[in-house]
DNA sequence: TGCGTAGATTCGCATGTGCTTATGTGGTTG
DNA sequence: CAACCACATAAGCACATGCGAATCTACGCA
C-alpha cells in the first residue's frame, strides 16, 4: 500500500479528531452504562426525584446520585430543587431517538446472529 | 416519599434492565472510544483496508486490528477478506445517524454552556 | 436552634479498557 | 519450499470507572 493512494484515501483532520474526543468524554461516555440509559429513560416522560429513581432502578441512592451528577455534569440532564427533593429532567428529547436507533440496531443484529448459527 | 408512589412510578421490569445491559455491552460500548468512531466515519461512504484505516488514522496496526476486532465482535463492521488485504465496512449505516444525532445535541450544549457563561 | 429528611460528595477497592511490544497466522510471490 | 506481506492476537502495564460505606450539605419544621 503505498504513499500513493493518500490523496485517494484522506487522512482524518484534527479537527474531526478533536470533535470526535469530546463527543466520546461527552455523549457517549454518559450513554456507555445500563443503569444511566435507564434514568434517561424513566426521565422520558416525565422529571423524577432522586427518591423516585432510586425506587424504580432499585438502587442506594448514593448510586444513583453518582450517575445523575455523570449525566448532569455533561449537560444531559437538568436539575430543578423543589422544596427538599431535586426533580431531574432530560434536556435534550432526541438522546431518546439515538438510543431507539441503537436499539433497532441492537435488534436487527440480534436477528442476523440467530440466522447466522442456523 | 413512601412507598404508596410506586404505582404511580412504576419500577422498571427486568425486561428493558436486560435489553438494556446487552444495549451497552453490545453498541454503546462499541462507540465509547474517538478512533472506534473515526473508523465508523470513515468506513461510512467506502469499505478500507486495514492498512487505509491506519493511514487515516495515523494510528499503529495492531492498535486498529483490535478497534476493528471490538466492532467486528459485535457485529458492527463486516470484514471482507480480497487477496492479501482485508476490507471492512459498516454493516448497519443507522449507526451513523444515532451518530449523527449525538453531534448535534453535544452541539447544542456547547452553545448552551457558552451562554451559561455569559 | 436543633432535628430529620433528601440528596451530594469522598474514599478505597475491584474491575475494565486502551496502548505498546512482541509474536502468530493466512495468503501471495519468487 | 522460503520469504514476505497484511493482518490478527497475546501479554503486560497505566489509567479510568462503577460500586458500597461513610460523611457532608441543604432544606423544612418544631
Amino acid at each position: 500500500m503505498s504513499a500513493f493512494a493518500y490523496e485517494d484515501i484522506g487522512v482524518v483532520d484534527d479537527r474531526l479528531r478533536r470533535q470526535f474526543d469530546e463527543l466520546v468524554s461527552g455523549m457517549c461516555k454518559a450513554l456507555n452504562d445500563p443503569k444511566r440509559l435507564l434514568i434517561i429513560y424513566a426521565l422520558r416522560s416525565a422529571s423524577r426525584s432522586v427518591g423516585e429513581l432510586c425506587d424504580m432502578l432499585g438502587a442506594p441512592q448514593s448510586n444513583v446520585s453518582q450517575h445523575l451528577a455523570v449525566l448532569r455534569d455533561r449537560g444531559l440532564v437538568e436539575a430543578d430543587r423543589r422544596g427538599n427533593s431535586v426533580f431531574y429532567s432530560i434536556r435534550y428529547p432526541e438522546l431518546v431517538d439515538a438510543i431507539e436507533i441503537l436499539r433497532s440496531v441492537m435488534g436487527k443484529e440480534a436477528e442476523r446472529q440467530a440466522e447466522v448459527r442456523l
